[in-house]
This record gives C-alpha cells, sequence and structure tokens, in this order.
DNA sequence: AAAATAATGTTATATTATAACATATATGTT
DNA sequence: AACATATATGTTATAATATAACATTATTTT
C-alpha cells in the first residue's frame, strides 16, 4: 500500500484539485466525470478501462465503453489523470495545476504508482540526442521496478 | 524518410547482428522469424503487429495472429527489436548486442525512429526519485516530436 | 528409433478502444 | 419563454490489439 496516512485525504485533494482545473479552465466536471474520476482515485495503484466500467456498471448499470472511454479522454485532456502506456492503464495525476516531464515509478510488488515530475527530460533529450535537433513534444517515461516500501 | 544513405544496409546489418546474437545466445533464428525481422526493417518507421501480418500473409497465407506475436516475442527477448509502449507498435534494435536504458525519439512527421541509448537513465531516477529507494528494473521512455529532418 | 523439446499451425476468444448515430441536457440569443 | 446552438451522454456496432489452449510438425537428445 501507499504511503498516505489517510487515503480519503489523497482523494478529497484530487477532486477539490479537479475541481479547481475546471473551473479555471471554464470546463465542466459533470456528475459522471466526476465518479470516474473516484473511481480512478480508489487507490494509488492504476485501474484497468474495462475494471473501471464493470465499477460504473454497479452505479449504473447502462454504462458502456464509451461512457468511460469519454470520461477518460477529457480527464487526460485537462491533466487530472494520466495514462500509463506500458500498462494500458490509468492513474490519477497528483498534482494537476502544474505538471512538465513528469515521469512514472511503477512498483511490481504492490502496484502503486508514484508521479515525479522534478526533472526535465527535455533538457536531458537536447543533451543526449547528438547533433541532430529533436524538438521533443511529448515524453512518456514509465519505470517500474520494485517501490522502498516492498523492498 | 530515414538519414540512412542506403536502407539494405540498415537491413543487413541488422541481420548480420541478429545472426550473430543469436548464435551466442544458442537460439536459433529460424526462417519465420527472420522474415518477421526482415519485414520489421522494411524501413525506420514502426510496425504495427496486424500490419505485419498482413505482410507476412502475402508470402505465407496461412499466417495467423499468433504467428506474429510469437515471433515478435522471440525477438523483443532476444532485444533483437523493441515495442514502442505509446504505439503499440514495434521497431527493428539498431544494435541488439548491447543495450542499456535506451530511448526512442519517434517523429511525428516522417514516423521515424530513432533509438539513443546513451543516458543512463536509472541515475537520473535515482538522484531524482528522492529520499526512497525505488529499485529500477524496466525503462520505458518515448519521445515523440519532430526530428532534425523535417523541421 | 524413441523420447523429449522446441517451433509452428489452428481455432477460439480475451482485451482495449473507437466510429457512428440518437437522444438529452445545458447555454446563449431573440 | 421560445428557439437555436453547443455540449454531454446513450446506444449499437465494430475495429484493433493480444493471448489461451490444444494439435501438429520439426529438431535435438538419449
Amino acid at each position: 500500500m501507499s504511503s498516505c496516512k489517510n487515503h480519503k485525504t489523497c482523494t478529497n485533494e484530487a477532486l477539490k484539485n479537479a475541481k479547481m482545473v475546471c473551473k479555471k479552465k471554464g470546463v465542466k466536471l459533470t456528475k459522471l466525470r466526476e465518479t470516474v474520476l473516484k473511481l480512478i482515485w480508489k487507490s494509488h495503484s492504476y485501474v484497468k478501462a474495462y475494471d473501471l466500467l464493470e465499477d460504473l456498471q454497479r452505479i449504473d448499470n447502462s454504462a458502456k465503453p464509451p461512457t468511460v472511454y469519454r470520461s477518460l479522454d477529457f480527464l487526460m485532456e485537462h491533466g487530472l489523470i494520466h495514462k500509463i502506456q506500458s500498462l494500458n492503464a490509468y492513474v490519477g495525476c497528483s498534482h494537476p495545476d502544474a505538471h512538465d516531464s513528469c515521469y512514472f515509478l511503477i512498483c511490481n510488488e504492490c502496484q502503486n504508482i508514484e508521479e515525479h515530475c522534478s526533472i526535465n527530460i527535455n533538457d536531458i533529450v537536447k543533451n543526449n540526442s547528438g547533433r541532430k535537433s529533436f524538438l521533443p513534444n511529448q515524453v512518456t517515461l514509465e519505470i517500474s521496478g520494485v517501490c522502498g516500501e516492498c523492498t
């Protein structure tokens, strides 16, 4: 499990942030989107889209794949969640107002994911991609291994 | 297109490397696996599994998804190709004998992919993941953008 | 040659994701 | 309020990606 003392706090924090972000952007965190966000924040682990669909169907049994994927798309578009490409899974963003060059530490033991944003990956690329100039646009950095609490 | 003068050279080089790697490891680059590797090396761009399947079916029309995926698995296991997680696609490895902490520059214009291996990402993670010790096991770093030749 | 192992063939199905069109809800304009 | 417009959701169908399970063939070992 994660190091958070009381996970309810994480979820509440995430919801508060989400509302703030949406207000600032003038977009709507509808009931459905909020529900999906809450379901994603059930833990610090990742969720798969079709697991999310099952969860959602317990609340509203008319939910179907597009219901989930549309909400996921919205939440990703506004930086409230991230897709973990190497897992085809989704995780809540812990700091949705200012994220640049983020990366993910994925624990193979507890399945928790930690998001980090402290490095400027673009610089690394610039310094390492050699003579040719590559203009980075989107960075996917996912590191799986064993987290400090599972060693 | 890529900066390679004559792409046949790249493909031949890749095949030579693959044979060497397989010999060294005592595994077999069967005809099927070699064919798949060649098809992947058709360009410096990435290939999708089902496109590969179509290509393969032109050669042997009994080919089916497991035909392709098994070869992909073999080639990945032995470092002869890589999966690009953010694209669900596959690309030939340009230096299969010694690769550690590799990353990919994906051009959104020409679809070419450049593999780089000069940085030690593990160090970056160590330096940036804070107090807690995370033991990295597998790194996925994919950077999409516009390559030097497409700007 | 027989047994064991590895590779491939084959059928079926699981998993992940989107297209296309219908309906409902909210927002802006007269 | 009535209407128009835009946004969100409902619904059906299907596309795209990947694997399980078992049968057969080829290769290697004994």
